[in-house]
DNA sequence: GTGAAAGCGCTAACAA
DNA sequence: TTGTTAGCGCTTTCAC
């Protein structure tokens, strides 16, 4: 059996008309910003429009308003379990301020984020929040930033996270600094010979953790043959590939750090599996909460991720400023049983 | 220095303008569906429609059709760091139909789950998918099953993912039988004495789970006394307490059955921590990809999570029925290294 | 194949 | 405090 019977939604006139006041006054009276509604009105609006079950047409609020409430946030390259540190923290954040907040997932192809923006745009939200790695290399920038800066001219209001470098408001993590940091932590633990599992070659936040990771070491007066800093795709799996090809290359490796935590997690599980996890010590990058668990704990450069969603919320609230603003967001190394102190 | 010049955004008259033609056609010309545009005309519209940088006003174009196009996921509890296999299900299977997809994340709490839907009946999406889990003696579901049947009067089309027994179309999980076939599985492997890690007393999710494990053990002759299945907040860190707590008693259990993956997590870092792990054997359900790389690896009930999301998609597109429809998506056991065979 | 015009549901002057 | 009246930007008959 299929049903059919499609009544129409309850309008604004209906409860309007219910409570026996104009259309206006029954927006005055759901929206309460004005306050100008006897509150007998008031409470027969609120009155009828629960009989009736109705809800605002958002899509026609914003019509209307020319824009509608809230923050849309642009994901590029979301993982495929979906957990995204920088995800939580914004929808945290929008939530502690009841916000409404909506995610567009944008694919990891380059002109994906430019496609997943004029999305966005579409819905005419009041901010917009971009998130996700770049190429350094990126050939789509110019369209993004066209995108973007009509989204501002619209009247909207953009922060990127991590996308350092154009011409919006920008939080950024400190990469190459962190990276610096975890080389002279690992210097301090005794650790003399290293390699690095990177991802993406021209990604610009992989890089930067290399080159910050490449010059500590330098600073003391350790250097990394370019045949021990292995990229591939940026993720577990490949990370776990490229363990192995070093290892089998028998080069002499006392830890291998890895520019962020999944990879971490592959290469810890390829030593694991190997056998080997006593001899290599192994250092990521985020901290992310679902390796909390993980046997040997993970050293790594902990992010303040509640922090930088936080900070780009209050950003947006800000007015715009030339040139934009940038805030840089420092994470702090925190050295747990991957890597032991050396004892020789 | 603060900015300020907002223009307003490209509308379609603009295009229609500059492309030298009327609204109605360059409507036409957009979204392609109504073929009877003259190719040069197209052309033109496309042409003015990029150098003006213009996007549709989707809020306009929703409320022009009544409707706006796309799948809304109202996701209930969603974790910390927002790894949710449904919603990640989900994503997918909306992406792979290149559907427009929306997340309303709701609260934990009863209650918000009803808010959470009303706010996504306002933006009148053509479909709505509702996930997590839900109380036996949950209260609000009148409200819940009202705001639904509004919605559905007002032609909008909802599946509901594991919240079982209301009159609406359903994709569950057989949770009882995952219970059940993990009992038969830890009976095979030689175990005889059990605890269970449950959740939220009236969860039914959780409820079924035990049951079903409890029913099992029972068909071996295996008896769970009361004081073994413990009940509490349904996440790691409870479960991680709760078997601190189990364990205080000194009982003779040899394998702990978590009802969900995060829970099993706690209970397996707790033993990790006070060095049991080898003693007692852990199952958990779910097969949630974030603990693909744990040690010992854990023995739980895989669920299909995209198929789950495949079907509550597919359901979508179908008339609705009289009663509704259920999908029921089975389980099965995997034995990993958390439950090796009780050699005696 | 194309345009004019009506209307979608709401908000925001403006008047009363 | 309330109602009237224009829109907001788009789609969609209905003529031409």
């Amino acid at each position: 059996m299929t049903d059919s019977a499609t009544t129409r939604a309850a309008r604004l006139a209906d409860v309007a008309r219910l409570a026996g006041v104009s259309a206006a006054t029954a927006s005055r009276a759901l929206n309460g910003n004005d306050r100008g509604v006897r509150e007998a009105n008031r409470a027969r609006v609120l009155e009828a429009a629960k009989t009736l079950g109705y809800t605002t047409n958002l899509a026609a609020q914003a019509v209307a308003r020319g824009r509608s409430r809230g923050v849309m946030l642009v994901a590029k390259g979301m993982p495929d379990d979906f957990a995204n540190p920088i995800t939580a923290g914004v929808l945290k954040a929008t939530q502690r301020r009841s916000l409404p907040f909506t995610l567009v997932s944008a694919g990891t192809e380059q002109s994906d984020l430019v496609e997943a923006v004029n999305l966005a745009r579409s819905h005419r939200p009041e901010t917009l929040v971009i998130t996700g790695g770049r190429a350094a290399d990126d050939t789509t920038i110019p369209a993004l930033i066209e995108a973007l800066r009509h989204y501002e001219d619209e009247g909207g209001r953009v922060v990127l996270i991590s996308q350092e470098g154009l011409p919006f408001d920008t939080v950024t993590y400190a990469n190459r600094q962190g990276g610096y940091d975890m080389a002279t932590a690992l210097v301090d633990l005794g650790y003399r010979e290293f390699a690095v599992i990177s991802g993406m070659k021209h990604g610009m936040t992989q890089r930067d953790r290399t080159e910050g990771f490449v010059a500590g070491l330098a600073d003391a007066d350790i250097e990394v043959s370019a045949d021990r800093i292995l990229v591939g795709e940026f993720n577990r799996d490949a990370a776990y590939a490229m363990t192995g090809e070093l290892l089998r290359r028998n080069v002499n490796v006392e830890a291998i750090f890895a520019v962020n935590d999944a990879m971490a997690l592959g290469v810890l599980t390829f030593l694991r599996d190997t056998g080997d996890s006593r001899r290599v010590a192994v250092a990521g990058f985020d901290d992310i909460k679902a390796l909390r668990d993980i046997t040997p704990s993970l050293t790594t450069v902990h992010m303040p991720w509640e922090q930088i969603a936080e900070e780009a919320l209050a950003m947006t609230v800000l007015p715009r400023t030339t040139p934009p603003r940038t805030t840089v967001v420092k994470g702090h190394v925190i050295v747990r049983e991957s890597t032991p102190r050396v004892t020789r």
